[in-house]
DNA sequence: CTGGTTTTGACAATCATTATCAATTAGCTA
DNA sequence: TAGCTAATTGATAATGATTGTCAAAACCAG
């Protein structure tokens, strides 16, 4: 059975007071920064294991390491996010849905799934970058 | 200024003879199979190249590799991939244009770009997996 | 409490990718 | 064509993220 442990608290906790996506690498530092003994190995397990209840969202960052939010929609949905600060919005997108459904049966693919984020500069980091 | 040399024409050769995406460590044994003495490092700087030349596309695999492909299509597009054997199909999706900018500038974002890619299992896989 | 099972964490192992840097080579020039 | 020189190569080391190992510690049902 699956045992509550106060470190895979801790990481569930880290995780809701960060705001944008964050690796298990980060994570770690940060639990550490804040006095806690957890071990590194124990951060990608909760993670992971959060991960794939679904309580949290993961995504590859373009440089390939693996990200981790807790989002606050249940449900599936997808992410813009800020590639300067890293602030992220949810968003659902029913059409994507529809179109990514539709897309795989056209071509005879089943068991689909599909990997659909938008990065772009949010409107602070805009006008930050139009001032310097 | 730019050299040709016969390990960058034989990535291209390689990838253009690949069907689906490839990682560099794969299309490296690739050649070494096929009697090329090219270095590992060779490869991927040339496939690096490729890429930020627009003549190869490039993605990150749900577990984190980097993975390249010459694509027919010279516009922007994306990809069905088969998640067992790797056939890919290159797709259009407008409607998933639209939206994308749409979500974006409705949140204030700027400079958008997005990553869209469809995970399944082709038609052939879906079959062989039906029977085992 | 206690025992059996799960989880942890220090550390080693793995894997992809990048950095080094001496030796090689493409492509220009005379 | 021979020589020059900067770009390129490749063996290898280094890096960095992630996973495997396994004895010790922690949960929790009874
Ligand atoms: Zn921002
Ligand atoms: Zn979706
Ligand atoms: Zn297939
Ligand atoms: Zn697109």
């Amino acid at each position: 059975m699956k045992r509550n442990t106060w470190q895979r608290e801790a990481v569930r906790e880290a995780l809701d007071g960060t705001e944008g996506f964050i690796s298990a690498q980060a994570l770690h530092s940060a639990l550490h920064a804040s006095g806690s003994p957890i071990g590194l190995a124990t951060v990608y397990r909760a993670l992971g294991d959060l991960a794939s209840t679904g309580e949290a969202d993961s995504l590859q960052s373009p440089d390939g390491e693996a990200l981790y939010r807790a989002c606050s929609t249940t449900g599936h949905h997808h992410h813009l996010i800020c590639r300067n600060c890293g602030l992220t919005v949810e968003i659902s997108a029913e059409p994507v849905e529809e179109w990514a459904k539709g897309v795989a049966a056209e071509h005879g693919f089943t068991q689909a799934a599909h990997v659909v984020d938008v990065f772009g500069l949010c409107a602070a980091c805009t006008k930050l970058q139009a001032g310097a």
